[in-house]
DNA sequence: CAGCAAACTCTACAAGCGGGGAACTCCGCA
DNA sequence: TGCGGAGTTCCCCGCTTGTAGAGTTTGCTG
């Protein structure tokens, strides 16, 4: 009888045959949509279609929304090593390299669009928030090479540099998109320094 | 007969007796409900039940969300004449006198929860990115002791500001929170002053 | 080759959303 | 005194949301 139990099936239905690379397409729509409209603003439906996918397979892979951010942001990020790897520089030259290694942050594309996706989420989900004030202040902070007495004046630092960043990229605000990375740079990196020699009074 | 027509209703309906203050308390719950949760987290039946009335009303005073919205923006603010007041300061001490006011406006309760309002719902609404971005920079860069040459060091002076503001009153990030304002405004005026003058490099 | 786990599709649900409309009551004014 | 409009309630609609579950096909392993 070649028995069609659900007639009403349109596709097949069951697993595709070779390497889908689904779990893939789901992180990489799911991040598109993140950064661009924020943990509520991207439905799990939009990220399905966007990834060309069943929703169910979100729930599948990932367990829920949360699991699903969750996943986009550990899965592939370096945000964190990156930064750590500026403050090794020389103590002279120091404003520059976290200044630079910050500002590259946002440009790259393998990071920027998860600080974005942190940013335009952080009202909605408290992980967000917490994992925001991670990567902008304490790992920079409880760096070595800062003593506690100073963690206020690096603090400083961290509120210019963020600022900055969210009017290049979130509000994107004229005279600071203007500027190229190395003007922008040039142009802040001295105030960097003063704060983190404690000169900056 | 004594006819009740609509035997289901519980609460009388109808207009009440004497003054209501309706409108401003929606106006009240809304301004705390979009300053906690942004504008898609702040439904319409919420900011109703916080003002304890039906949602029906909001319909009926500013016609859909985006007008409760617009309403409470614009209704009671008065955030672009402060700054106006400040640029207006001695020239040496200008750093100093726009870092008090831009700091204060974050505090103050009739301007701070706007502010945070706009912060919070610029993913939503290209109407409150826009408006953060016109109470950010243009009114400050587009008073009128900025020469064309220097609105390039103001923004940068704005976006130092912004984002002490955003780590202070957002991200509540720890060593900015535990400033007074007083230490704030003594840590960073300097250096808004140097970005103001274009003696920052 | 049997059988199980993974990948995949469809359908559905309960809840919440913004918006709209009918009905009712009170106030201010002619 | 009558009447129109403002203030208020309830009910309802169509839509989207996150999540759930059952059923189907494939690949892998023993």
């Amino acid at each position: 009888m070649s028995a069609q139990i659900s007639p009403g099936r349109k596709n097949p239905g069951g697993r595709r045959p070779g390497e889908s690379g689904t779990r893939d397409a789901i992180l990489d729509a799911a991040l598109r949509l993140f950064s661009e409209h924020g943990y509520d603003g991207a439905s799990v439906r939009a990220i399905a279609a966007g990834a060309g996918v069943d929703p169910a397979l979100i729930r599948h892979f990932f367990g829920d929304k949360d699991g699903l951010f969750a996943a986009v942001v550990t899965d592939r990020t370096a945000v964190t090593q990156r930064l750590s790897q500026a403050v090794s520089a020389d103590p002279d030259e120091l404003g520059r390299a976290v200044t630079d290694a910050y500002l590259r942050l946002w440009e790259a594309p393998d990071t920027g669009p998860i600080l974005l996706a942190l940013v335009r989420s952080v009202t909605a989900s408290e992980t967000a928030a917490s994992m925001l004030r991670a990567v902008m202040i304490s790992r920079i902070s409880t760096a070595p090479w800062v003593e506690a007495e100073r963690s206020r004046h690096v603090a400083l630092a961290a509120a210019h540099l963020f600022g900055v960043a969210a009017a290049r990229h979130v509000l994107k605000v004229a005279p600071i998109t203007e500027f190229t990375h190395d003007e922008l740079v040039d142009q802040i990196a001295p105030t960097i320094q003063r704060y983190l020699d404690g000169t900056h009074r």
